[in-house]
RNA sequence: GGUCCCAUCGUCUAAUGGUUAGGACAUCGCCCUUUCACGGCGGUAAUAUGGGUUCAAAUCCCGUUGGGAUCACCA
């Protein structure tokens, strides 16, 4: 049996890390088994479209490594691949389903269905209109009353399917709602449109939320009054944010593109979600797409909630700008670099210093801004009890090296390291106590991306130099 | 409230009846070192709870507690 599986996201205006993880299951699904994976756009409620929202989930997926092989701007055999190009489609079905006696013609309002209905008394909508004789509902339709179609639930007793994350799982048909498979606009609910897509494009696995546990059985039912086959389902739990809360765009939450721009790489976010919820069964973490492929397998995924832990994304973060070689590094650095230096410096060197610290590319301008202007520091800083060295011993040592620096010709970290060490060894002084008050002249922090010859470096010579005499 | 689901270090998780309950992040300490980081080494830290079943339970069963989901003409 080929293995299809489908992304079906509903163009709201970003990539949530929650649904770019379902994605990046599906994907995995159906590419460790040589399958294809499709992308369909469930645009059926338009008042939640978002104009470009399209474009954003193009964009994610193609930058993540993700393609698809079937979908709205490729084509393919099962298309079109937006829900509301499909309008006649789930119609027909519809009809038939009213026919077949899995449906049936509704003509209540929602205000009169809602006024029946009591969660906290467990009072479900009861439907006068399923005594209603199809002749005469039909002939209502066809007189131009406004209708919907809704689900027929005659099934008693209980409702079992297996799902591959969780198991056996029974639900009584009693706790079933009648719901609305077409609605009053002729546009069809997601509960409708996704079996028939899901049928219609031949997919294998659906993965989706676990929250559609629950509505499974109606759509099992669906299947079963056409005939069908339903598919192997795939509930995953869910991203959350703390253990109460999930993971959302409407508590604030970062989405893929927010994470993005706040200097995460694509592929580490990839990498990290895939483990939110997923093990390879060994002690690897770190992994590309190609080896996510290899490696998957949708009997490892967790039943239970996971966590999304910002500063494991981070740890992983820095693991990949390490693993990045020099340039590409550098390319990305130098995007930073311009968003706040406007001073001349070797960026190279400076890209050297920086790409075993940093964690995200944002921290570049955090960490390294003393370089576009060295802060105002108190002369406390010369102080330091290891180094040894105090104000006094930091301004001589400066005035010593500042010669011995304005004479040197090989502006190299090397050069500059060695120059500063003949300083201390000719006056009998430690290292510390030269290249320390040095850093700290030219930095005016506490703490800095490299050492006093490093940061020299990066600055050049002359801004060097001007640095030391301003002490 | 009915129904369904879930429960191992702070977090992500491993251990599918027999382990000193393992790893990673975070945290703490040490080493390396021109500060910081990287890297290396080590420490603290978990089976929610009560009953069973079994020679043996994190693991199987039942209850309790805690959490989540669902009960839309949203997906």
């Amino acid at each position: 049996m080929v293995v299809r599986t489908r992304f079906a996201p509903s163009p709201t205006g970003y990539m949530h890390i929650g649904n770019l993880r379902t994605a990046l299951y599906e994907y995995l699904i159906a590419k460790s088994n040589g399958g294809q994976f499709i992308l369909r756009i469930e645009d059926t409620d338009q008042k939640r479209f978002v104009e470009g929202a399209t474009d954003i989930i193009y964009n994610t997926l193609k930058t993540v490594g993700m393609n698809w092989d079937e979908g709205p701007d490729i084509g393919g055999n099962f298309g079109p691949y937006i829900q509301s190009e499909r309008l006649p489609l789930y119609q027909q079905y519809a009809h038939k389903l009213v026919e077949l006696g899995g449906a049936h013609y509704c003509f209540c309002s929602k205000n009169e269905a809602d006024e029946q209905k009591d969660e906290e008394a467990n009072i479900k909508f009861k439907d006068p209109c399923k005594l209603i004789g199809l002749e005469e509902a039909k002939k209502r339709v066809a007189e131009g009353e406004p209708f919907v179609i809704r689900q027929t639930i005659n099934k008693k007793g209980k409702s079992i399917f297996h799902d591959v994350v969780y198991g056996d799982i029974e639900i009584d048909y009693d706790e079933l709602d009648e719901g609305v498979l077409l609605k009053s606009d002729g546009f069809p609910t997601y509960n409708f449109a996704n079996v028939i897509d899901d049928h219609l494009m031949q997919i294998s696995h659906v993965v989706r939320g676990n929250e559609y546990i629950s509505s499974t059985p109606k759509y099992n039912l669906i299947y079963e009054a056409f005939g069908w086959t339903p598919p192997t389902y795939v509930h995953v739990a869910q991203v959350m944010k703390d253990a109460q809360h999930k993971l959302s765009k409407r508590n604030g939450d970062a989405s893929f593109q927010d994470l993005v721009a706040k200097g995460f790489l694509p592929q580490a976010i990839l990498n990290y979600i895939a483990l939110l919820g997923w093990n390879p069964g060994t002690e690897q973490e770190i992994f590309s797409l190609d080896q996510l492929k290899q490696t998957f397998d949708a009997n490892r995924l967790n039943k239970s909630p996971a966590i999304f832990d910002i500063a494991k994304l981070k740890w992983m973060n820095g693991c990949y700008i390490r693993a990045l070689d020099f340039d590409s590094f550098h390319k990305l650095a130098c995007l930073e670099y311009d968003s706040f230096l406007t001073r001349e410096v070797n960026r190279v060197a400076l890209s050297k210093v920086l790409q075993p610290r940093i964690e995200t590319l944002k921290d570049i301008a955090q960490v390294a801004y003393f370089i576009e202007q060295r802060p105002n520091f108190s002369e406390d800083l010369f102080i330091n009890k290891k180094m040894k060295t105090d104000v006094t011993i930091a301004r001589q040592a400066i005035q010593l090296a500042l010669p011995a620096l304005a004479a040197l010709n090989d502006w190299s970290n090397e050069a500059i390291f060695n120059c500063l060490k003949d300083v201390a060894a000719q006056h009998e002084l430690k290292n510390g106590q030269v290249l320390f008050p040095v850093r700290i002249a030219l930095t005016g922090l506490e703490t800095t991306p490299g050492g006093a010859s490093e940061i020299a470096e990066v600055l050049g010579k002359s801004e060097t130099l001007s640095r030391l005499e301003m002490c």
